[in-house]
DNA sequence: GGCAGTTTGCTGCCTCGGCAGCTATTCAGG
DNA sequence: CCTGAATAGCTGCCGAGGCAGCAAACTGCC
């Protein structure tokens, strides 16, 4: 019915298992890159995300990232007690919080993009922009099959 | 010089994006299905490399799945205490543990390849064969870029 | 206006995973 | 045989996420 069957499967042979581990790889570069600055990876996407004006609540980034609300409080908790996000209390609905970039936050944000697009052009060494338009196809549909 | 640039940088464009969502979405999959076995799905990845025999020391795992040993040592208290693992000393080696299943991880490990199996099938729905393969070719090449 | 349902964010509790530092053990070279 | 290096596992500490439950605020419908 499937590709995969219970039978032959093996853990080395998974789509997952690759995913997972390019995953793990992947942050664990950005991460060697921005720790001296005092961030991780995961806060790094965070910043891109508001620094890109794609919306500024808690909400929407959890929304978009498909994040817990849990973990976003706890995430913004981070990065403003390192003084790179600021909580605006929305006054048209007082549910909201807005989210603001301290100007040191948008120093260090600055200079993000260009740390992820070197860890993803590490991955991608030997690749033409047609295979990674293909991989980007294929994902892409694995993602619409997502929940 | 490669394909991402800094400039023109955009989150939702990302592969890192692409594949951090896919494997949430994938484990999410998982977790559904064996929460009511009482494991989750990083559990379930041990339990079948145990089953499948390629390595039954904490050691070997880590370095397959390149995890922390520390993190492994964790994992397999939880694994210990919900009684699916036996921790063996090696009497060859006395550094070592050996990682035996018991009679009830035995059982459980039997049922897992068909849920793996199924959820990837899912996240698979419409490719062809000769559409897996090229994107495992592409994720390999990938991993191999990967330190 | 009032009530029900939804949304937003916060909290406690849990698993997962990395890092650094430690002990015990084994191994390789002199 | 002894010393130094490597290996296996454990621990404390931390960041990351999911889940359930909560209060406050908003929205829609009567």
């Amino acid at each position: 019915m499937g590709l995969y069957r219970a039978e032959t499967y093996r853990v080395e042979d998974s789509v997952g298992f690759m995913i997972t581990r390019l995953r793990a790889s992947l942050f664990a570069a950005v991460d060697r890159e921005v720790a001296p600055w005092g961030v991780s990876s995961a806060q790094a996407a965070i910043l891109i995300y508001i620094a890109h004006g794609r919306g500024n609540r808690a909400a929407d980034i959890a929304r978009d990232y498909s994040y817990d609300t849990g973990s976003m409080t706890r995430m913004i908790d981070r990065l403003v007690e390192k003084g790179l996000l600021r909580r605006v209390r929305d006054s048209a609905d007082r549910r909201s919080v807005r989210l603001e970039l301290t100007a040191k936050g948008r120093e260090l944000t600055g200079r993000l993009p260009a740390v992820a697009a070197r860890a993803l052009n590490g991955l991608l060494k030997g690749f033409t922009r047609a295979e990674l338009d293909r991989l980007k196809g294929l994902l892409a549909r694995m993602l619409e099959n997502a929940v």
